[in-house]
DNA sequence: TTTAATTAGTACTTAATATGTACTATATAA
DNA sequence: TTATATAGTACATATTAAGTACTAATTAAA
């Protein structure tokens, strides 16, 4: 089922919401409240975000909360997405560079998928949480035409 | 975990071979044997791309088998993995669209995923199974300058 | 017309993964 | 000191994918 987990939805959801007032700090029960995520949910969101990317701060103790560390036009879509679903990679060839592919004598394709995740990441890192909260006015595709991939030898 | 299943890493794997002979057609038992792959994955495979794709077409009984529909130059990446995984939709919010999305009342986001989407859906589009066999001869990317999305109003 | 080969369809079991829940430890402002 | 809040860990549940198995239908060839 090429897509997202859940949690990166709720990251969007969350980490748009504590971008609505930049350098103020908000609580897990806060966020919870706000977005209508259960607090389990939203603690156990934050709490990945913090030990898996650099895109907010927590404070501790009565009075913390988390913090953005960064705007939301300086967050790509793929700092979310990497944070909470890993690496992006289409096959599980792929995953570890390291291991040997399990099927490594019938595996002729080698690492061509690569290639395309390659594609798909720079998509992604093109595209700010800033971008995505206000779509239409940055990235207006309802033209086919309007978007165009080029592989410039 | 943003990663295509192994169905459609079995099916270009079986697809490639299926080309290499274009008109003659191939029994699961000897794409089995030419793919290392068991013969019950690669029937089910099969089965499932007939239903769910038009590339390839089966002929029952002695001497049936499984014969490609178009040139691997004809055929897009995204055709593979749409007939296996489903429509390409970063979220559940966006699986059906007839559906109210469960959230509803919490997703503030609306569809802004689905522009999401289509950037990566035309991205793989642009992509021919033949790129993916031969990709270094097509899509030279390991400079990292070397691919650039275009979004233009 | 019979037989062997082959796909179609369906169902089920097992394995892997994601999601949701719960609890204890640690830190901090008041 | 206390109430509040995050950190860390563990586990139960639900969902999905993958693998296996069987029967029905079809067809070329003996």
């Amino acid at each position: 089922m090429f897509k997202l987990n859940k949690m990166t939805d709720y990251a969007v959801v969350c980490l748009s919401m504590l971008s609505r007032n930049p350098g103020s700090s908000m609580s897990a029960r806060e966020l919870s409240e706000a977005t209508g995520l259960t607090l389990y949910t939203v603690q156990k969101l934050l709490k990945l975000l913090v030990v898996k990317s650099n895109l907010i701060t927590a404070q501790r103790g009565a009075c913390g909360g988390y913090i953005l560390n960064k705007q939301s036009s300086k967050i790509s879509v793929i700092e979310i997405i990497e944070a909470l679903d890993g690496p992006i990679s289409l096959t599980a060839c792929v995953e570890s560079s390291e291991d040997m592919c399990e099927a490594s004598n019938i595996c002729f394709l080698g690492g061509k998928w690569n290639k395309v995740n390659e594609i798909i990441r720079k998509s992604l890192n093109d595209i700010s949480l800033e971008n995505l909260l206000n779509y239409e006015d940055t990235f207006p595709i309802n033209n086919k035409k309007d978007i165009e991939l080029r592989a410039i030898n």
